[in-house]
DNA sequence: CATTGTTGTTTGTATATGCTAATCTCAAAC
DNA sequence: GTTTGAGATTAGCATATACAAACAACAATG
């Protein structure tokens, strides 16, 4: 498992997350997810065909290759174990820390990664509710999207393409969107596209592009708020 | 001050070290220190003039203008801060420290520099008793060369240029050469070229070139031995 | 002063990473 | 089946970073 640069890392943690998304993984989505021009994607993917870390089907699907997803999942492993350390020890709000992160995955020694772990606690999942390579969400989570009027949720993860941007995570921060947080789930409106919720801290509102993004588990009503105040 | 690149801001840094290390700071001087060849360093030093980080003199002294000064402790204080927590708080040996926070010091963003601070207490000194810029070793540190045979000296800081041999950080590990550290100078004979030291971990001999980067504070015999044991 | 050695510079290449504009390919739609 | 449009690719270019080999400039040394 070689030295692989920045670019080359970016780019296979992208595959790995739109993969585990269950993204199509072509060229194009690359090259919008990487803000890049589709002509240095395609430059790109052939070094690292060559270099054996993604193979292309005939129908220009790209997929990972044994090693390829290791090292995605060792890029995703430190920037998971980056972001809980960011926001549980130095105290950065969760709704932040993936840019921060987003530096320090790269620059992570293997005696790095394996120390900060263990101070940490070997941490299973990030601060969004991701889980760490390995760890798995429960069976039972579903997307906000799934959950019917009148149930309650828990929050578990908030899908990793949502932290790209700042304004809307620091949305979902204010009105406690977050892994662990319960809300009511009120009514989904096909005209307004959206889905409205209830909280103890208040009610929020949802588009449906991003209540799509959002996972979270069916609490049963004898077991509400028994977790979460 | 904009965005630098890692090559850029390693050069920065290695021509800030080495101005205060006393070094003449040329071309080949860095070229030696970055393992690049000539023409890459002419290269690079021309792209830092064009982007006004350095001067350089008629007789071709490199001299970092305001804002490559100002970067260049930047990124040293990164790298000093990175080494206190890797070594103070995950718990990597003082010795080995340098290389993972070689990586580290170009990934911290701002606010991941000023929360690590404040959650570290603000230290002055990296593991190996740099000061970070803005604080200075006391007036009365000499060079273990420049120690006296007799005397009793007590480690304040291993030259960074020391750094960058683990195996002979290793050794000055073992031996105890190492900030807070006692050590009491029996002899400097000029055929081996060495100084021979004694502190309570027993017997060590430093070669001069060692030793003229090794900085000490002379410790008055009524006071040997009264803080570190 | 001529020689030598150190240092700086130029030349010629190479690779990774990026772009725009043009073109190709193929499946879906009409 | 022809058109259209998305996506892939090619061509042409630019920049940062690297190298070796050749050469220039200059100081030191004999």
């Amino acid at each position: 498992m070689t030295e692989h640069s920045k670019v080359i890392e970016e780019y296979l943690l992208t595959l790995y997350k739109m993969k585990r998304a269950g993204e199509p993984a072509k060229a194009v989505t690359l090259a919008n997810r990487l803000d890049t021009s589709p002509p240095t994607v395609h430059a790109t993917i052939l070094r690292m065909q060559r270099d054996g870390l993604v193979n292309v089907t005939k129908t220009k699907e790209l997929a990972l290759t044994k090693e390829g997803q290791s090292i995605a999942e060792d890029i995703a492993y430190r920037h998971n174990l980056s972001e809980y350390f960011l926001c549980n020890t130095l105290g950065i709000p969760w709704y932040e820390v993936h840019q921060h992160a987003h530096l320090l995955e790269h620059a992570m020694t293997p005696m790095v990664v394996e120390k900060l772990a263990e101070f940490l606690g070997k941490p299973e999942f990030c601060p969004h509710g991701t889980p760490m390579p390995g760890t798995e969400l429960p069976e039972n989570t579903i997307t906000l999207m799934e959950a019917q009027p009148g149930m309650t949720v828990e929050v578990a993860m908030i899908g990793e393409v949502l932290e790209d941007s700042v304004d809307l995570m620091k949305i979902l921060h204010e009105h406690k969107v977050m892994p662990g947080k319960q809300h009511k789930v009120i009514e989904k409106t096909e005209v307004m596209r959206s889905i409205s919720l209830e909280s103890k801290d208040g009610p929020s509102s949802l588009p449906f592009h991003v209540a799509e993004k959002i996972f979270v588990i069916e609490i049963p009503k004898d077991k509400k708020r028994s977790i979460q105040p």
